[in-house]
DNA sequence: CTTTAGCACTCTAAGTTAAAGAGTGCTAAG
DNA sequence: CTTAGCACTCTTTAACTTAGAGTGCTAAAG
């Protein structure tokens, strides 16, 4: 794509990013000087960052400033230049303390702490797509009779999920009888995954158990409405203050517009959907992001599985100005330690 | 308490109030005097106003501004002189149809509706403390066996809460044994609230069971487990961007103390415990509140009913510059639907 | 005794100007 | 190709000025 430059420039460009990412201040011809390790005059390097602002990889917020990155400036970087922070022990430990942390049984206790370190090792607002629902695969359906009118139907999937909701049996339903359907359906939904059942499966379903028992309507209607609700999804969200650290966001309405964002939890649903790309990590810079409410800044997602099923996404959303090897850093090693005790159980 | 004003004083406290609440600026003696029915100069304005401010009701930010009531100014407007609003139509409306509308069943849609309105309505953050799981009472466990090595427990209250966690079975149960101590605590437990079903309670329990069965150990770790674990209780939140609305907190410092506030859960569900009164509506004025975090707020706080129990509250949090009558009768009409609603399902 | 007009006074908010500082681009020499 | 030197640009900060709002006080009027 774009010409690959000459190291000097490599090395030019890495020091205004760094820097820039360090201090949020636009980047002189002789702080980058005293960076360099080769000695160059702040003439030369002058000289070399005409040059990369010629080429979009860097611009001047006015005449007598120092530079910033571009995007094109920052997708370099991150492609060619970055080097793989190496995380402080410590963070290590809060990583793997916090969500390995023994006996947590429930799915959406780890998910919720993984926001928690998320946020706070990135020191960016983190956003993490609870477990999908719809893929996972089912596994078991029960109806309890609670009362005369009212029974509550358990929907189970292999990968640990329980959703439980209350139904009116407006006809009564016979111990046997309930016991049939159940057993038919498990029977034909086994090992499906939520996605796969389709209203049209229900329908065929529906007919050919009508065939057999005329009572069962109610039941049905149960089923459809479960997995019709359940195909929203929690996002969770970590660290929304730390957006009021950068001082990208010193804006009194800048802030508001990302909180009003951050309140909208399906079209956060749909930002970390669209991301969640299969293997690893997904870095979107600026205007590279699809949605308009996002395009100054960048979003760094990674996805996570159970038994190497892809259930859900979490992301790390900031100003385009992030240490972007420390994100990736955290974010690798959280993914892995989430793989692993969500798999383990 | 305070000696009561005389009614020039009180029409004057109202009008400064009033117009401080609606402009968020000082109010000078013109103004106040445009306001006064009764047609009186600026001049005698001034005086009464530099008698309320000896009093404590109303103070000068600076020497020579408008004034702005204190605290006590507006504990004394609370009490003596608001005029309840007469909300506007389509308010009562929006109020009636997100709220009754129809068969919602999940007890969590209907909350988190209620922080929506609340906060639309009032311009104001909404707080919501689901229903408290622990209020209300036992009324029947059920286990779930799922595989040779698991279980799930399912805990249903009067309340219409559905409680489930899956539980593993080391020794394996067979059906008879399961239904016998299932029986058995139903019997024991039935009518209970879930707060008193205390450790000591489960003990006794415990050790009569013991008698007859020796395999239960699992099955009554499980309900320790699942009623310690239950105890937390979640709060829901809305319009958090609507504090960026008040002038009072144009400051990123506030905000950032705000927003740090909104994220500790524990934290808000201590807040609206605390104010959680028997009886309709508290207004907490400044420092009347106890945490320390919201002493430069407001909180207006209800509370909401299954069947004349008490099981949750909601509160509306805003600078004390706060339009009360509006919140009041908001937060009434919520409340008064939010109880016929819970109540007929 | 209460009310009001008049006026000097105070304080803020907004605008203007001046100076300092950072960083650049260009030129010319090494 | 590199670098020293320098004039130039633009921002940031502080100091100063001015306009305006509102007050408190005094003295006169009701």
């Amino acid at each position: 794509m774009s010409a690959s430059l000459n190291e000097r420039k490599e090395h030019i460009l890495g020091a205004v990013v760094v820097n820039y990412i360090k201090t949020a201040e636009p980047v002189g011809s002789r702080t980058v000087a005293r960076f360099y390790p080769g000695g160059l005059s702040s003439a030369t390097i002058r000289n070399e960052m005409a040059d990369l602002e010629d080429m979009g990889y860097l611009v001047q917020p006015h005449t007598s400033a120092g530079r910033i990155p571009t995007q094109k400036g920052y997708r370099y970087y991150v492609d060619h230049l970055m080097d793989m922070n190496i995380l402080s022990q410590d963070v290590e430990e809060t990583i793997s303390s916090s969500i390995s942390a023994g006996k947590m049984r429930e799915i959406e206790q780890i998910i919720i702490n993984s926001t928690r370190v998320l946020s706070s090792a990135t020191n960016q607002t983190s956003l993490i797509m609870g477990p999908q629902f719809k893929k996972s695969a089912f596994h078991q359906l029960r109806i309890l009779p609670l009362d005369e009118k009212r029974g509550l139907v358990v929907l189970i999937t292999d990968t640990g999920f329980i959703k439980n909701k209350v139904i009116d049996l407006h006809h009564q339903l016979s111990h046997s009888e309930l016991q049939q359907v159940v057993s038919y359906l498990n029977h034909k939904l086994y090992g499906l995954t939520i996605d796969q059942v389709t209203t049209s499966l229900i329908n065929e379903l529906k007919r050919d158990l009508f065939k057999r028992l005329e009572i069962l309507e109610q039941a049905f209607i149960l089923l459809e409405e479960s997995l019709k609700e359940e195909r929203q999804i929690r996002v969770f969200l970590g660290g929304t203050t730390n957006i009021l650290n950068q001082p990208e966001f010193k804006d009194v309405d800048k802030i508001r517009r990302m909180l009003k964002l951050f309140e909208q939890e399906p079209l956060l649903f749909k930002i970390l959907e669209d991301n969640s790309s299969e293997d690893s990590i997904v870095v979107r810079i600026g205007s590279e992001n699809e949605f308009e409410d996002i395009k100054e800044c960048t979003l760094i997602t990674g996805t996570y599985r159970i038994h190497d099923k892809t259930i859900g996404t979490l992301g790390v959303l900031g100003p385009t100005r992030m240490d972007y090897s420390r994100v990736i850093s955290v974010m690798q090693r959280l993914v892995n330690h989430l793989n692993q005790s969500l798999s383990s159980s």
